[in-house]
Formats: structure tokens, sequence, C-alpha cells
DNA sequence: TTCCAGGTGGCAT
DNA sequence: ATGCCACATGGA
């Protein structure tokens, strides 16, 4: 079953999924894009048309799918064009306007809080290749078969309860090095309390900018502006911050992109490392 | 070999 | 409240 929609602007599958937001989608030799999210498997895949808007096909969903998980899982509700108007001229600089131009199909995702959090926590001190790799095993060792795709088995991630039950040696051959201990305790800590929506600092292995992933890809809080390396360097290299002032930089942000920063921040994201010829995560 | 990656917890000031 | 530093792992 596949379900099509016409018309769509500011999207882009590359843009979106390999902006850092997300680690589950697979890029597919035609271009399309593999992933599991809220239990479905589906492949999608964009065909772009500048005077119309491009069409998206979505693989093995229908139209009630489409409504109910897709539709506001891409943000198709939002307006990104107004939104990029907003954000274009909002610095002095024309930072904002290039990077724009560079990830223009970027899309905030509105994905799983469960999800985000333990992708979040895996990503701390880590680099994007491997974190994809940590959730990817996490999934097969201690998730469940969502179903099968192109002759390929898809996992979902493990459940809190299922991680909770675990322990740092059934982890192991996932490698998370010392964040295994962060993931068990947070599991454990989800099941035994339910999910902690305010204060996620409390949970171990979540600090100010783990908490700030969350809010914006888990929680679609689009005034979020999480500071990492990479935010460090755009805010040093072409704003002219030192790269200590993360208070500086949140202060500007603020004042600056206001309540889109993190929309901003994933425009500024996907540039810093397209300037420095990193592509595909690889 | 050393450095780095979507940082944080623990400890000393 | 702020400043260090160890921390697992694998690729460059």
């Amino acid at each position: 079953m596949e379900f099509k929609i016409a018309n769509i602007r500011d999207f882009n599958l590359d843009h979106i999924f390999d902006c850092g937001q997300c680690f589950r989608w697979e890029k597919q030799a035609d271009g399309s894009y593999t992933g599991v999210a809220m239990g479905k498997i589906v492949n999608m895949q964009f065909a772009e048309d500048p005077l119309s808007g491009g069409t998206l096909r979505i693989d093995n969903c229908d139209e009630v799918d489409f409504q109910r998980i897709w539709r506001p899982y891409l943000d198709l509700e939002l307006d990104y064009g107004k939104l990029k108007e907003t954000l274009r001229h909002s610095d002095k600089t024309g930072t904002m306007a290039q990077a724009i131009v560079y990830g223009e199909g970027i899309r905030i995702l509105k994905q799983d809080l469960w999800e985000t959090l333990i992708s979040f926590i895996i990503s701390q001190n880590n680099n994007i290749p491997r974190i994809k790799g940590c959730i990817e095993k996490l999934s097969k060792l201690l998730g469940e078969p969502a179903g099968e795709y192109d002759g390929k088995i898809y996992y979902s991630l493990p459940t809190p309860e299922a991680l909770a039950a675990a322990d740092i040696e059934t982890l192991e051959p996932v490698k998370l090095g010392y964040r295994a201990k962060y993931l068990i305790d947070t599991a454990k800590k989800v099941v035994e309390e339910g999910f902690i929506r305010e204060n996620l600092g409390e949970y171990m292995g979540v600090g100010p900018k783990v908490e700030s992933c969350i809010e914006l890809f888990g929680r679609h809080n689009l005034a979020a502006f999480p500071i990492d390396v990479w935010v460090k360097r755009v805010m040093s290299r072409l704003y002219g911050f030192e790269e200590k002032d993360v208070k500086g930089m949140a202060d500007f942000a603020k004042e600056t992109f206001g309540d889109l920063g993190g929309v901003a921040q994933q425009y500024l994201f996907y540039y810093i490392r397209g300037l420095d010829g990193i592509t595909k995560s690889s």
C-alpha cells in the first residue's frame, strides 16, 4: 500500500534525515529512506518540483496512517516558508540566510519522547555514525521485530521495561561504553516513576545539552537551542564568539532567533557540518 | 600515537 | 555556582 501527497514545499529527505535530529532512517540505493517510527515501517521517496512543490510517496502507508502518524511526524502542518522568512534576516551577518539556502528542506520531526531520551543520552561525547550503530544494535538486542520491509527485518527500540530489566553485561555487545549505566538507570527511573516530563536533568546522563535536544526533537519545543561542539564552532567562526562562551551564545540565540531558536540551530548545525565536508553522517 | 565525537557526573574550590 | 577531569569506543 502506498500513499502520495503533492505540492509539498520546503522539504528534502536528505536534509531532514541527515541533520542530526534522528538516527534510525536508512538511505536506500534509490535515494529513498526506510525507517521505523511509532511502530510502523515505511519507505519515503520525494520527487522535487520547484514550480508546484514536490510529491512525497510513502510506501507501506495508507491515508489513515498518513494523517495520524506521518503528517505530524514530518511536521507538514507548519509553514516553513513563512518560518524561513522570519529567520532569514534575523542576524546581521547573513549567516542564517546562507544556512537556510543550504538546508532549505529541513523540518523538525515530532519524534517519540522515549526514543529521543535514550538516543541523546547515547549521543553524548559520541559521533553520529557510532550513535546510529549503538541504537541499531540496541534495538536488535532488546527491541521487538516491528516487521519486514524489502527483505529486511526492522526492530523497534527496547521499551523502558525491557531496558530496565537488562544489566551492564547484557548491553556489552552494544558497545555503549560508560553510557550503558546511564541507559539502565534512566529506564529503571521511567518504569518506577513514570515518564518525568519536567526536569529531564533528573535522568542520569541528561545534562543541559541533551535536555535541550529532547525539548526540541521530542517535544517540538522550537525555542530550545541545543549547544554542542558544532554549534560552538558555528558561533565561534561565523558569529565571533569565544568557544567557551556558552552563556553568550545562548543569550544571542534567544535575542536573535527567539522562539524559533531550535529551527535556526538545525540550519546552522547542518550548514557548518557541510562547510567542514561532513556529509551523509559519515 | 593522539585527537575527536550532538557532554555529563563527581568532586574540589 | 563554577572549574576540572575521567569516561568507553572506534575512526581519522
